[in-house]
DNA sequence: TAATAACATACTGAATTAGTAGGAGTTCGC
DNA sequence: GCGAACTCCTACTAATTCAGTATGTTATTA
């Protein structure tokens, strides 16, 4: 199990916006520079997070990407959830359990790979740009990441 | 972010050793056959598992696997980690940053995705087959899923 | 109106996953 | 000892996803 080079991208891009603020957007040009990141690749992600309405965009010159809401209020798990695609499960792919057909002890097994999959998505839930800024990029060692 | 079905395949393989208990072992065909599961598949999954010391094997006649441990003592942790043989990390695939190299936000990060990644293991490892079989097969709903 | 930047689509290569095939080496029961 | 029943080992294929590129269209603004 792992997180994906995608929700790295996606964080680091996040975070400089929150950092910037809502004075004005930040153009993907201007993230992939400060982050190093493809830029080609970062449009296709922020097309994905504008979907999600994590972002809010305005085109034109001078135009770009603002936060859609408060730094607070942007979890790890909505970037996650806006980002990875995958039409399989997020969690447990082999829970493609037909309802009909369900016996035995995969079937009892659903019950447990559910209770992991909430488990998770609360804990990523719980994690927002705006804490993880507190800790990891102002370095404040008090500050809790969880709120 | 999932679980793969590796995973999965083998956390079933696993909680149906358990079942058995250590009287005799299971083949690779038995258990492919009450898991409804590909044999063949299995087999490379239960070299892995081998190799990590969470099974033993009997070879020839009326051989198979029996698990190496008490149930109580192997965790899902165990299982992903013995399964999962992909060579990028195992969280955070996107954290390869050269260390002579590290400046800026995503140095930053990778101090937060230890972390997210600690959590995870410990979450993991705090899930043991005994209480997986107590909570989701024998049904208890009074039992703890962790320890 | 021209420059700027989002938006859209389609493509590539590499890695991983999931599953198959065939055979070599061990052990057991007879 | 011999053959059946196993594990064990290596190599292959197909499908999927990931990561990144290319090209062009649409909307805004200076």
């Amino acid at each position: 199990m792992y997180i994906s080079t995608k929700t790295g991208y996606a964080l680091r891009a996040m975070i400089e916006l929150a950092l910037t603020g809502d004075k004005q957007p930040l153009s993907i040009a201007e993230l992939a520079n400060r982050q190093q990141l493809p830029s080609k690749y970062l449009e296709r992600l922020f097309s994905l997070l504008k979907k999600s309405e994590l972002v809010k965009s305005r085109k034109g010159t001078n135009g770009g990407y603002l936060l859609a809401r408060e730094a607070e209020t942007i979890t790890l798990q909505d970037v996650m959830h806006a980002v990875e695609e995958s039409h399989y499960y997020t969690y447990c792919r082999h829970q493609k359990i037909d309802a009909d057909y369900c016996q035995g002890l995969s079937c009892h097994l659903r019950g447990f790979w559910d209770r992991i999959g909430t488990d998770l998505e609360s804990y990523f839930s719980n994690i927002n740009l705006q804490s993880i800024i507190n800790k990891y990029i102002r370095g404040d060692h008090e500050a809790n990441l969880f709120e």
